[in-house]
DNA sequence: TAAGATTGACTCTTCAATCTTC
DNA sequence: GAAGATTGAAGAGTCAATCTTA
């Protein structure tokens, strides 16, 4: 799935937008079809510098969540809710890193129905590692200046808030 | 798949980033998550108002290229090379829309390997009302203002002409 | 031999149903 | 009864292999 196109198939289909009098929502559709497609290659990116290490960007986000939580563990169910997936997704990605023995699984000492994955010491280390290839070829080498970086950053975040994504209490701009 | 969160995942993210080092990756890392999380969002807003229909966004895009084509028809192989997906994938949408009877396949006049998509008038009605409620339901309700909608667009056609997603060849302003 | 499309195996995600523990 | 997690089935995408036509 590459192979560089002469011309912008998006700006295309903005133009066949206004073409056929849909004038006013040529933008929104411009700007939804670039994250569309902008994900597509961007996931296809990360999947590639994950691949030698057996991770995808599901598990890998795991890995990193667990890494960051303070005692290397968490409930499923929490970070369902951080990742924003469906409780299943949690419980494939988690068995798959069991498997590969990145991750453990134990019962909630304090509540029987909870389950707490918790990264192994072999997790730390491809977890760290993993992100160094991945901040060597993706992360830092997305080819726009910093400022730019940070205005669609921004701007991307008021998308996300404003499709109810997380509550925006305070705004803060700094 | 949805429930307001307290603070935004990624922002947190990012001061980890920072916390463990990495500050140099860290606008990368967030600005790719951010696209990540935003297909995310997108795609099921577009897929829910696309469902009364029967359509995924895949099969939307393919049933509008076939509406913007001049005589409703295209070969399978340029519909994949467009939307930048799998020959498989395309394969699977043609056959859905055909069985739902927006669709029809035939083998392409000139060139016996190749086959040919075309949108049935039922397909053109449905495109259409399929297009009136994305219109009103997603691409006119971003929440962005006019001018950082078009700025937003501009800083992901960055993002796709830095991945090689299409040939920048005079990276024309207008 | 190569191009175009299709098929089947595999993966990932989601949904509904189920099971256990509170 | 409700919360948390798991299971199996269904949907969509990718890859390798196959088939047909040029």
């Amino acid at each position: 799935v590459s192979d560089r196109l002469r011309v912008d198939p998006i700006a295309e289909a903005r133009r066949h937008w206004i073409e056929w009098g849909w004038e006013t929502s040529a933008p929104g559709m411009a700007v939804i079809t670039s994250i569309v497609r902008c994900n597509q290659l961007v996931v296809g990116r990360v999947d590639a510098a994950l691949q030698p290490f057996g991770l995808t960007f599901a598990r890998y986000e795991i890995l990193m969540l667990l890494l960051f939580s303070r005692r290397g563990a968490l409930p499923m169910g929490k970070m369902g809710e951080r990742l924003q997936v469906h409780p299943a997704s949690v419980t494939s990605a988690v068995a798959q890193l069991e498997t590969d023995g990145l991750v453990r699984r134990r019962r909630h000492p304090e509540d029987g129905r909870s389950v707490l994955a918790i990264v192994t010491a072999r997790g730390r280390r491809v977890a760290l590692k993993a992100t160094d290839t991945l901040n060597e070829a993706v992360f830092g080498a997305i080819g726009l200046p910093e400022d730019e970086t940070e205005g669609l950053f921004a701007l991307l975040r008021q998308v996300r808030v404003g499709a109810g994504d997380f509550a925006d209490e305070n705004a803060p701009l700094r």
